[in-house]
DNA sequence: ATCTATTATATACTTTCTATATATATGTAG
DNA sequence: CTACATATATATAGAAAGTATATAATAGAT
């Protein structure tokens, strides 16, 4: 799918390695993020497979090794029409070190968790609030990046919200069944 | 991280590769999808490192090879726990096909992206009625497991909200700018 | 008696992700 | 003026995750 996501940059205009990501950074950043190591190979792979070519750029005054400039050909373009028009094969997968814990923490240390989603609750704030400056941006890259980024912005205030509602039933939950609780912690404090 | 996701499951019962399968895809399953390609070689991992141990089952009037029963050990359960109360390192990660399509749409027919875009809608309507059919069943699996299930449908019911306004979005887009639609068309068909 | 379905394990392969090495130039602290 | 940090840029080894497929054993249907 990278391969396609870098066809798809190289739409909007030529570019290096080291642009691409900075680019996807700050455009699908904290939603998506890339590697060198990512990158790199693929655009070895698809420069092999001539979808796109490239030129040295052999820059004097600019810092760093030769910048290998990438350009999306005809094949290439043809290529990412076919896989853009496709159906989406398989289902949104969402991957969170916190929820993948979440879903244990009836095994571990309540206060804790609570801790955790504390930490969570403040991430997740300063994201809305970087998100929500950075919205106005978006409305001169179409339509469909626009609609993206809102989606960003109801992503992280439903999960704000939700981590808000979880925390409270905990306590809730913790108040209502000290005995077991401290029977809990004493447990884990012999093991 | 699926190791631990392993590690966390065999608190609950002792099990085999098969099992853990199946566990994972009722529990998680529209959120987690799991293979055997990644679940036996984890296995063989955690049991070389000490942090499962194995008993061959010869089951007899059962169907299929040995099974291979598991169960946490006590450095098993030590390195979990670590692991669980660790915070959080690394951000949720969203890879979804049709996303990835979504952001490049402006480079595509916008006729296409509508169909595909009810599509979704088909799909994700059809998941959130069986969330909401399973939600109770989740009530007697702790407070966690529970504000999972919550969170897999307030997810769900955000994306259909999006997804249908986006849609009106477009349409919207579409009929604003009929010349610029002709056009890009044409450019389609003659590609 | 053969074919299909179900249960179960295993592994080769590909893609994705993390970590780190390397090259070159600029700025700055000692 | 040398040494060190910083920014730009490419590259690759290696780990983790994900896909595809092979294999084995048994029950039940044709």
């Amino acid at each position: 799918m990278i391969k396609y996501a870098i066809l798809g940059l190289l739409h909007y205009t030529d570019m290096h390695g080291y642009r691409i990501k900075e680019h996807i950074e700050q455009n699908f950043g904290h939603m998506w993020s890339i590697n060198y190591g990512q990158i790199y190979p693929n655009l070895k792979k698809l420069y092999e497979d001539g979808l796109i070519s490239m030129t040295e750029m052999n820059q004097s005054g600019a810092k760093g090794p030769t910048r290998k400039l990438y350009s999306i050909t005809m094949k290439g373009k043809e290529e990412f029409s076919r896989w853009l028009e496709d159906s989406p094969e398989k289902p949104m997968l969402l991957r969170d070190p916190f929820l993948m814990r979440f879903v244990f923490y009836g095994f571990g240390n309540n206060s804790r968790s609570v801790e955790i989603i504390d930490n969570q609750i403040k991430r997740y704030e300063n994201d809305l609030k970087r998100r929500r400056k950075n919205l106005k941006k978006w409305d001169k890259s179409g339509i469909y990046v626009r609609l993206i980024a809102e989606l960003g912005t109801n992503l992280n205030e439903m999960f704000i919200t939700w981590l808000k509602y979880s925390k409270e039933e905990i306590l809730k939950d913790i108040s209502e069944n000290t005995g077991a609780e401290i029977e809990t912690e004493e447990r884990r404090m012999a093991g």
